[in-house]
DNA sequence: TAACCCATGTAATATGTTACATGATTTT
DNA sequence: AAAATCATGTAACATATTACATGGGTTA
């Protein structure tokens, strides 16, 4: 019986990233993050290289190396065991239901402590920067850019009705 | 020139949990995070209580002993330096625009990699959950639930939406 | 040829979680 | 009287950030 292993989130992502890829390096995986509109998914060198160390060590994950180019390439691949601890991470509704953290609802949730003027150009700002996110330069399979929008135009639209309810009192 | 701190999302906070009571204790400060939906705002001790005493060192805060009742309590205030990188914190657009972290998205956002019938499970189960988050027992500022009521009814249309797209195909 | 991207990794540091420890007061 | 809550804090541990180090390949 094979020990359950909790995956966090950036380890449950990075294996999906993976198994998207079939396979790809570390480094693919930074740059899967990197591109990402939130800055929670940072790639960060310093978070990424451990956290594949990591799922080698639990058996989640298989390298090769690859010398193809003159470059030293690890090439990863999800193992079977890394395949069942994904989608046992994934289709947790506990977990999938949770707020987790939005920096505009906790700025909204203090806004009351602040001038109504400079609360009222914080959310004019705020509305431009989010109705400018744009799709990243890498293509993005049609469901992800999809999901991006949608998430988009509900932080807008959650901002354009706390705009609205704050002005008429 | 007072040298530029640049708070953290729970430090500031913590700063806005204690402008809004006036004063309060940490512990206040962690129940108050605890009541959260989001699993981000754990509240924990070994969090909480080394954020006090840095804000405290960086004169953010100040503490007075109180012992009123038996209990050593240690009464919190905002100081007016405090006060002023609270708004810097809250009034920041380009951290308000940020997507943050959501654990709904990132689950949709590799849901293509899971059988379809076990996905509809999940969302089916995290929708019941979403639907089923009340306003906790403690009393809410208004604002404040209405804030919660919001994001609960985007996060749920947001899956239907997912949903009916995935069942159209 | 210089700058930039690919690619891997580590060291110092900061921050957070879990679990423990302590003790007073309030509720059941 | 026991259990829960108020209240403070620490120790061990896990994990993330920033900055650095190293080198091969590609583009301006």
């Amino acid at each position: 019986m094979a020990k359950r292993f909790h995956l966090t989130e950036l380890e449950g992502a990075a294996l999906g990233v993976i198994l998207r890829a079939g396979t790809c390096t570390a480094y693919a995986v930074r740059r899967a993050f990197a591109t990402s509109p939130s800055r929670f998914w940072t790639g960060s060198a310093g978070a990424v290289y451990p956290l594949v160390a990591r799922l080698e060590r639990r058996g989640l994950l298989a390298a090769r190396r690859d010398r193809r180019d003159g470059r030293a390439r690890r090439e990863l691949t999800v193992t079977p065991a890394g395949r069942r601890a994904f989608e046992a991470w994934l289709l947790d509704p506990d977990r999938a239901a949770d707020f987790g953290f939005d920096p505009l609802r906790t700025r909204l949730f203090y806004s009351d402590l602040v001038p109504a003027a400079r609360l009222e150009a914080l959310l004019a700002a705020t509305a431009a920067r989010i109705a400018a996110v744009r799709a990243p330069a890498v293509p993005q399979a049609p469901h992800v850019a999809r999901l991006h929008e949608s998430w988009r135009r509900l932080r807008g639209g959650a901002l354009e009705e706390f705009r609205k309810l704050k002005r008429r009192r």
